[in-house]
DNA sequence: TGTCTTCTTTGTAATGATTACAAATTTATA
DNA sequence: TATAAATTTGTAATCATTACAAAGAAGACA
């Protein structure tokens, strides 16, 4: 936790309760929560929370490059505690999203552009929904 | 125009003025159009146009793999005429989509998965607005 | 401590793309 | 032509996100 409020800090950051739990709550998730998801997490934690706090921390915390926004859901963005560069993998049976780990990509065509990120979104189905599911 | 209206017949759809006019569209720009501009452009052509009609002609030229679905915009979904596989660059400046070339993507962690679809985003600054813009 | 200022958090309203859906229109079939 | 089926349209509903002003908390200073 000190490590968290650290990281909000170096970044010029006021370390608020909100924004410490926000981080910390991303930084132990693999799932990709919504802002449903951590605004209902976090609930018990801080009873007074708000949604729109949720979306004001996480939007501060992105553009800081604390965490990444993955917009592979076309109608509610996720959030991801893991700012290293990896690709994700959407299953279309149980919308889980998944991590996978990306060695290169091989682009041309991009000749004197400034590439600021990188994102790469595969889908299809996963391999627990492969072999029957939960 | 002959070969748009094969195209949706070999699918089994039916070759209406507004299906084929809108994919002979799609196959015609490379500007990613949304259904705004798909509509207005549209418009002339076939007076009578509603954006329901846009809406529901792009899903299901989309669900037949006749067209792709670009979600590289939080908020507002592009149109892809190429189905060729190939990436998209957003220039945070202009808004503008560049297309690119993908030589490969090397991925690893995805045994057993199952890929339907691979998308490949990147944002910055496109070439011409980097030396000054319009 | 009390006052003033600034930053953070909250609740509510507005926005806007997308979806739902039933009526109207067109097209196919008998 | 009459009937059925498919397409198209207009309007209303949905819902994630944004805007914004009020409320609350924290910091500075005397
Ligand atoms: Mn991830
Ligand atoms: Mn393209
Ligand atoms: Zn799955
Ligand atoms: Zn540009």
């Amino acid at each position: 936790m000190q490590n968290i409020t650290d990281e909000l800090i170096n970044k010029g950051i006021k370390p608020s309760f909100i924004r410490v739990s926000v981080l910390n709550y991303l930084r132990n998730t693999i799932a990709h929560p919504t802002i449903e998801t951590i605004y209902n997490s976090l609930k018990t934690l801080i009873p007074t929370l708000s949604k729109t706090s949720v979306y004001n921390t996480v939007e501060l915390l992105a553009d800081f490059g604390l965490i990444n926004v993955v917009t592979i859901d076309k109608n509610e963005s996720r959030y991801d505690g893991d700012i290293k560069f990896h690709g994700h993998f959407k299953c279309e049976k149980c919308n889980n999203l998944y991590d996978f780990s990306l060695l290169d990509v091989n682009y041309s065509d991009l000749k004197n552009f400034i590439i600021n990120t990188k994102d790469v979104y595969f889908s299809g189905i996963c391999a627990n929904c492969v072999k029957g599911g939960v």
